[in-house]
DNA sequence: CTAACTGCAAAGTGTTTGCACTCTT
DNA sequence: AAGAGTGCAAACACTTTGCAGTTAG
């Protein structure tokens, strides 16, 4: 169901680092290979209890320092725009969010403003599906107008 | 865009918290119809923020007691399930999310697995979309199975 | 040799909890 | 009167930051 998650050799890490920026230690490099192998969408805390089985030293504020620089050179992503605050709905009728991931605003869009989603395929076996929304993510108008200017 | 967020009357009020099992405070009331009024997916601290204008007393604790009161009783609810923790995605190519909303797993879909999703309207002015994400919610099996016990 | 990275500890957020007091029912 | 809710402060969980020592380029 996703692509064999060939481990890059270290030659291709390499580059892949090279080219984002960021030395080549070893942490780092264990640490890219943990998460990559990891087809479960870790939270900090799992990725350094995985790593910790190869470098029982490494601290958790590598991790985070790692993640972060993975992040920013996009090499990783976060799984929601909204980690770190809560946010509130007040909408509990069906419906879907255009979310600007520089300001965070969120805006919602009726559910008769899109066809409805249909899956082509079975739903991994005996998920049962209460509602399913729609993210479309991006920039809002005065957030895009910021960003040409620079 | 939205329904007319019509606030509702001290007595449609009454009804509402009592129904939901929840005792009808002063606090409680003003802070429902701020959230209401807010058609902004408030964060805990814009709601405390707005309801210090009317009652300049009110303690932060107040604020987030409440706000879970309402979750739990389904009165409110949250924008991500995933807000509290990072989590991160090592798939970079446009795909789906299947969320377990009790255990928080995730399971990826590829793209391939969906209709193309279509909007029938315009977006709001001037928004710019990167890129979208279906979020199905629910129960894996495991937890699905888990909460029939109960 | 310099800049970048690591480990550790301290500081920051955002959120929950415990407790004495007050208000709703 | 009993139970629920409030305010305040302390405790927590998650994440970032600062710094001295180490490593990569």
């Amino acid at each position: 169901m996703q692509p064999p998650a060939a481990t890059p050799s270290m030659d291709e890490l390499r580059r892949t680092f090279r080219e984002a920026g960021l030395s080549f230690t070893h942490q780092r490099m264990v640490l890219y290979r943990a998460v990559q192998e990891m087809r479960s969408h870790p939270s900090p805390e799992a990725i350094y209890e995985k790593v910790r089985g190869e470098i029982p030293s490494i601290s958790l504020g590598t991790v985070y320092k790692n993640i972060r620089a993975f992040l920013d050179a996009g090499l990783l992503r976060e799984v929601s725009p909204h980690h770190g605050t809560l946010r509130l709905e007040t909408n509990l009728e069906e419906h879907h969010h255009l979310v600007c991931t520089r300001c965070k605003t969120i805006v919602d869009l009726e559910e008769t403003d899109l066809e409805p989603v249909r899956l082509k395929c079975q739903l991994p076996g005996g998920f049962r599906v209460d509602r399913y929304n729609v993210e479309f993510r991006g920039l809002c108008a005065s957030c895009a107008k910021m960003s040409e200017l620079s």
